[in-house]
DNA sequence: GCAAAAGTGTTTGGATTACACCCATGC
DNA sequence: GCATGGGTGTAATCCAAACACTTTTGC
C-alpha cells in the first residue's frame, strides 16, 4: 500500500486547544470570552485556546493555555468534541480540540494576559461572533455541558459554594428551559448529599433561605458504596 | 508573546482517525479488528486507524480510512474522543480521534484490504492487546455506546432489519449487565415505533416469535411533531 | 398588615415491578 | 404430552405532577 503524498507532509499539522470556561451569574450561563491581539482574528472575541507544545499532553495543556490567557489555575476541565475542518484555521491544517469546564465566577479572578488583551464574561444568549470556529466550539461544548447537567453533580461547580435551594432551582430552569415545582423540586432532590447549613440569606427583603453545601466526601462514598447515580 | 519553540516546529504533528466499528452477534457485542501488515506494530491487532490527508475534513476521512482497510462503506460514524499523549505513537506526534459506529455484522462483508492483513470480529470480553493505545480507544467507544444506546434508537443499527422483541430485550441485558422482566420489557417499548410485521420466526423448536422493524419514518416524525425522546 | 418568597403536605394518575398464567410450536 | 420460549393480564408499589397551604422576613 502506499499513501497518495510523502509519508513527511503528514507530519506538517498542527493541534490546539479551545476552553469554553462556563459560568453562572445572575440567572444566567456565561461564558468567557478573550480578545485576541494576535494575528489571524486579531481584534476580534474568542474562547482562550492556543497550539499545544510537541511533547505536552492534552489536558496539561489546556490547563496550561487557560492559565497564561487568563491566570485561572487548576480548573478542572472536560474533553468536548474535536474539530477539524481543512479550512478552519487561515495558518495552516490546525485540528482543535474542545475543553470545556464550569466554574464559580465570583470566586475567580479572569485577567487578559499574554496575547489576550482583553477578558469578558459573555452571556449565552448574547455571544457575539467569534473568531474561527469558536462560535460552533461554544454552541457544541454548551450542549455537552447540559448533558453533563443531567448525570453529574456539576451544577455545584457553577452555584456558590453555599446556595439556597430555590437558586439550584433556577440553574436548572434556565439549563433545560423549563419551569419546575418547587415542592416537587425540593422532593426530587433529597436523595442528593447536602449539608444543611446553619446560615441563612442576608438582606433579602423575604422570608431568607436556608443555605446547602454539596456533600462532596459523601457523594464519593455513595458512589462507591451504594453505586449511586446523580440525575436531573 | 513568544512561543518557547519556533513557531514552524508547531506544524509538525499528524492526525489520524481510528474507527470502532461494533457489531452484535451470538448475543454478544463485537468490535472489528484488523492485523496490521505494517509498521509499527506490524502483525499485530489494532482497530482499523489511518492518517489524515492535509485537505480532508474528518467524518469524510473516518469513512475513507474505514473503506480502504475493511472494504466497509457508507458507515454511519460518530465521533469520540481524542487521544494525544504525546508517547502514544513511536513515529512522532500524532494525536487520533475516535470515530465509531453501529453495525449489522451479518448485512456487511468485512474484508482486509491495504496494509491490513486480516480482519476479525472480536466479542468485547475476549479482546486481544491491541498495537497503541488502541485498548484504551475501544473502551472508551465501548463507554459512548453504551451511553447512546440509552438516548438514541441505535439499538436497531446492531440488531437485523427483522428483529424478535426477545433479541431486543437480550441486547439491552448485555449492554447494561441486567436482567429484565419480559413482560415489563415489552410495556416499556409500547411506545417506540415499531412495525409489526406479518412474519414470524423460523425453524425454533419452541413458539416463533413475530418479527418487527423499526419505523424510521415514524421515528422523525415523532421527535420533530411531538418532541419524541427514545429513552431506555 | 401586606408582599414576597421559603418551605411543607396531600391527592392523583401514570409508570414500574413482581409474578402468574395462557399460547404455539417441535419432538 | 412435554419442553421451550412467546406473549399477556393484574395487583401492588413507587414516583412525579398539580396544587394548596403555612411560615418567616422586610417594610
Amino acid at each position: 500500500m502506499s499513501y497518495k503524498i510523502k509519508f513527511d507532509r503528514f507530519f506538517s499539522y498542527s493541534f490546539s486547544l479551545d476552553c469554553a470556561i462556563f459560568g453562572y451569574k445572575d440567572g444566567e450561563i456565561h461564558v468567557l470570552l478573550i480578545k485576541r491581539a494576535m494575528e489571524p482574528y486579531s481584534g476580534e472575541w474568542a474562547i482562550p485556546g492556543d497550539l499545544v507544545y510537541p511533547d505536552e499532553d492534552l489536558p496539561i495543556a489546556a490547563n496550561r493555555i487557560l492559565t497564561e490567557l487568563t491566570k485561572l489555575k487548576n480548573v478542572e476541565l472536560h474533553q468536548g468534541q474535536t474539530f477539524g475542518n481543512p479550512n478552519r484555521h487561515p495558518q495552516g491544517r490546525v485540528i482543535t480540540c474542545a475543553y470545556f469546564a464550569l466554574v464559580r465566577i465570583d470566586d475567580l479572578q479572569a485577567e487578559a494576559d499574554s496575547w489576550a488583551e482583553e477578558v469578558m464574561w459573555a452571556p449565552m444568549n448574547e455571544v457575539p461572533n467569534l473568531a474561527f470556529d469558536h462560535s460552533e466550539i461554544v454552541e457544541s461544548t454548551y450542549e455537552d455541558l447540559k448533558r453533563m447537567l443531567q448525570r453529574e453533580p456539576i451544577c455545584f461547580d457553577l452555584l456558590p459554594e453555599k446556595f439556597a435551594l430555590n437558586e439550584m432551582q433556577q440553574l436548572y430552569e434556565y439549563a433545560y428551559n423549563v419551569e419546575m415545582d418547587k415542592a416537587n423540586f425540593r422532593k426530587k432532590i433529597k436523595s442528593i448529599p447536602l449539608i444543611h447549613l446553619d446560615e441563612k440569606q442576608q438582606n433579602v427583603k423575604h422570608r431568607p433561605a436556608k443555605l446547602f453545601k454539596f456533600d462532596t466526601e459523601r457523594y464519593r462514598q455513595m458512589v462507591e458504596t451504594e453505586n449511586y447515580m446523580f440525575r436531573m
